[in-house]
DNA sequence: TTTCAAATTTAGGTTTGGCTAAAAATAAAT
DNA sequence: ATTTATTTTTAGCCAAACCTAAATTTGAAA
């Protein structure tokens, strides 16, 4: 069977907002990530209970299926890949590559993927720290922790952001930080949650909360 | 204005039929040209009149107007850049690039555009000799004659072809005819028009009129 | 000049993926 | 146990891009 491209990006969706399958999902929820009305959504989901990507019950959720969740896997694979090229090979800045992925990821060609892998020599993580998928759908994840949550004095390494827009992007990019640099939290504010760290041993900088809320660390 | 992926491919078949724009283009000849019915392509080409990328007579033929060459030629360059970025990068062969290239022709993003011709170190010709419009459109065209054109003796060589299909370009490359081959015609046969070419000086070839005429030459 | 075959267009229908407005179901609050 | 607010679905439309079948136009042949 074939998805067309709005399927895939529906199912990209409920795969993402549930978690990787885990939670259930609103209706709601997925016409707010992929900016259309409810009323459309309702009618895709009966078209994708349809096709047994998911398991829809109206007016309960939704779960997706293990051939829903292999179609996703893929469609993110091919994301990640090609939003690694852009970076890698033509020197896009990781703000500057979600738009066109969002595109390329819907090129239906098993060979180019394939072939593009090997180009990029087999990445595991996308720009942004995401894992990516390989061919059977498996999925490599780090144990990581929100910035936020972490104590004052601990230690650790910056692997992914939450957040990919690129206003939060550019942010990061001003104050120093990215995606391998080694931290430590230097100091906490009970009061708002706001916190100062290390960076590299040699720059100190101060966050909100939010901000760091969107920083994934590996602790060490 | 923003042309849909129809529109382009219809814009592109029609620079194509047209010889750049010189020759008229019948309803028929469209449809055959990308799979459809006359009906389909009688619809299209009154919107596409009414976008102004045609001038459109009913019952009569069809002229590209100058915004249309722009757009198709645009496509083009697209679709000719990605051939080289296959062949070249990620090692696919000359009659393997065609169907891919055709998706990939559509994913908008100038700056993509851009950098993959600044990656690919500003290419002049696609991997079947095709010439590759620069980003104004100005195509750099090279004068070329039909290898069953030529005459005993003469020299030559191989620099694009006419028929880009799988079949053909996999029988050139058992044959051992290649863009950049240096050629001689050593033998033409007054019956069929068949001839006998001499290849880098060192291999003699037999072929039939009708592949000969698929081989474009730059005479020496 | 009439006739006729081929080319082309129009009419009417389908699928996909949207939309708005209205109805229905669920869940929360009295 | 009702009422009410929220969520979700249904009903009815629309545009794009195709289709088949029926009309129309054109141009060539009789
Ligand atoms: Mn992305
Ligand atoms: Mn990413
Ligand atoms: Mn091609
Ligand atoms: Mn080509």
């Amino acid at each position: 069977m074939d998805l067309t491209v709005a399927e895939e990006n529906y199912l990209k969706a409920i795969y993402h907002l549930s978690d990787g399958g885990k939670k259930s999902v609103s209706t709601n929820d997925i016409a707010a990530e992929i900016n259309t009305k409810p009323a459309s959504v309702s009618d895709m989901l009966r078209k994708l209970g349809e096709k047994e990507v998911i398991e829809y019950r109206k007016y309960y959720g939704l779960q997706i299926t293990e051939t829903g969740k292999r179609y996703a896997l893929q469609t993110i694979r091919k994301h990640r890949l090609w939003e690694v090229f852009l970076v890698e090979k033509l020197n896009f800045a990781w703000d500057e590559v979600h738009e066109v992925a969002e595109q390329l990821e819907h090129i239906q060609s098993p060979l180019l993927i394939q072939r593009l892998d090997a180009y990029l020599n087999f990445p595991k993580f996308d720009p942004h720290g995401d894992p990516i998928p390989d061919e059977f759908g498996d999925v490599r994840s780090r144990p990581r922790v929100q910035l936020n949550e972490m104590d004052v004095d601990q230690t650790g390494q910056i692997v992914a952001v939450k957040d990919s827009s690129a206003a939060f992007l550019r942010y990061l990019d001003k104050v120093g930080a990215y995606i391998g640099a080694r931290i430590k939290v230097l100091d906490k504010v009970e009061f708002d949650g706001s916190l100062e760290i290390l960076v590299d041993q040699k720059k100190t900088l101060f966050m909100s909360k939010d901000v760091a809320s969107n920083i994934l660390v590996l602790q060490s």
